[in-house]
DNA sequence: TTGACATGCAAGTAAATGCTTGCCTATTAT
DNA sequence: ATAATAGGCAAGCATTTACTTGCATGTCAA
């Protein structure tokens, strides 16, 4: 149905969800958490009860579209936030035209 | 389940669809369309074949969420894209903590 | 090696979402 | 007044999405 591609619907999407843009605010505060840590601070601070894979399929989400970066050592994986995806967001509708005619009227 | 609350949440919700951020281009390129223009150029320009009412219905959530203002004149409705809402987007996630952390290992 | 811990994979379910169809209201032109 | 135009309302349907449950894999400590 959607004949166009839109490189930035990953993004979108995975900011779709509350609960993935409250995972961001956690990481945001406090990178490199694993899964487990993740899952307490949301459960502790923000009365969230998900279970452990619903933590960890939004942080799947997140990762693919570029929000969040991972890295593995042992048997733990530390997540972190990355905001560079989130630039072109605002660049892309700010006016091409003048700004004169902001307004919507006259 | 969720038991915050999201004041950007309907901004988030109106950008997650690909059709609605297509709107939002055409807006920015040119404001003060009515419905009928709107749906005549995603066909024409986007090879986007939608019925009128689900145009309408993606303008109605647009509107709801700040991202499109109207204004009503006879029996023409003009909308224009107001980008306002999309700011506090890029602030929400900057760094509260020191930039030098931001790489993931070391 | 055995058990505990951190994470991954996958099927199933209930709710939300995007879209269509059909009908209705309001404004303008003839 | 009548018809055409611009838009609105609402029910129905199919897909997507978020979440759960159950089991499997890999790492580390005793």
């Amino acid at each position: 149905m959607l004949a166009y591609y839109d490189a930035m619907a990953d993004v979108f999407k995975a900011l779709a969800d509350p609960t993935r843009r409250l995972i961001l605010d956690e990481l945001a505060e406090r990178n490199e958490q694993t899964l487990f840590e993740i899952c307490g601070r949301l459960t502790t601070r923000h009365s969230l009860s998900l279970t452990r894979q619903a933590i960890s399929q939004h942080l799947e989400i997140l990762e693919e579209a570029g929000l969040v970066r991972t890295r593995r050592e042992g048997r733990y994986k530390f997540h972190s936030i990355d905001t560079t995806p989130l630039e072109p967001i605002m660049s892309r509708w700010l006016r091409r035209t003048t700004t004169k005619e902001k307004g919507v009227s006259e």
